[in-house]
DNA sequence: CCCTGATTCGC
DNA sequence: GCGAATCAGG
């Protein structure tokens, strides 16, 4: 599995929206072992585990389908204290502005995407809700050319989202 | 048995 | 770095 700076994104998006590892390895066509490998690896917040894994000096893996070998880690430290499982429902604005002026800023260039996104097209990729639920939906917005999310989600999954390049761009494909 | 997430360790 | 195998709880 090669992983893109795309697929990085989704799974962090997926994570943070409090999918199951399973369900967002089903997005992602990958097995869950891959997904929770990888969260684990770029230390994305660990969940609530169902278990206390207690201390368990070696494992004894009869290893089907790998050779043989070694390799050795140190230790690790205890576990931080995990809070309540709570899916977070995207927000519309989820672009979180750290301060007034630029939330103006972002605002101004949003509604500028947004006369200068056609009426009609591909829609935004946004998952909105658990997609083991019924309410779950895709964000209703039409995406931005070029773009699986609309403006103020790309902002949200792009954390170097640029608003105003982004229009330069909008405004060069409507230009041809 | 199904689900869940975490960890280990061969590659 | 990757992820299958495995652990372990509900």
């Amino acid at each position: 599995m090669v992983w893109t700076d795309e697929k990085v994104k989704l799974l962090v998006q997926y994570w943070e929206s409090g999918q199951s590892i399973t369900q967002i390895g089903k997005q992602l066509g990958m097995t869950r072992n891959a997904v929770v490998g990888k969260a684990h690896r770029i230390g994305l917040a660990k969940r609530a585990s169902p278990i206390m894994r207690s201390e368990k000096p070696a494992q004894p893996r009869p290893a089907a389908t790998h050779g043989g070998g070694s390799s050795s880690g140190g230790g690790h430290t205890a576990a931080a204290p995990a809070p309540a499982r709570a899916p977070v429902q995207v927000r519309e604005d989820a672009a979180t502005p750290v301060s007034h002026s630029q939330a103006s800023q972002a605002q101004l260039t949003a509604a500028m995407l947004a006369a200068l996104t056609p009426s009609t097209g591909p829609r935004c990729k946004w998952p909105i809700g658990d997609p083991k639920s019924s309410e779950f939906d895709f964000c209703t917005h039409v995406a931005l050319p070029g773009k699986p999310y609309c403006a103020s989600h790309c902002a949200a999954a792009y954390t170097n989202w640029n608003p105003e390049s982004a229009v330069e761009a909008v405004k060069a494909i409507n230009a041809a």
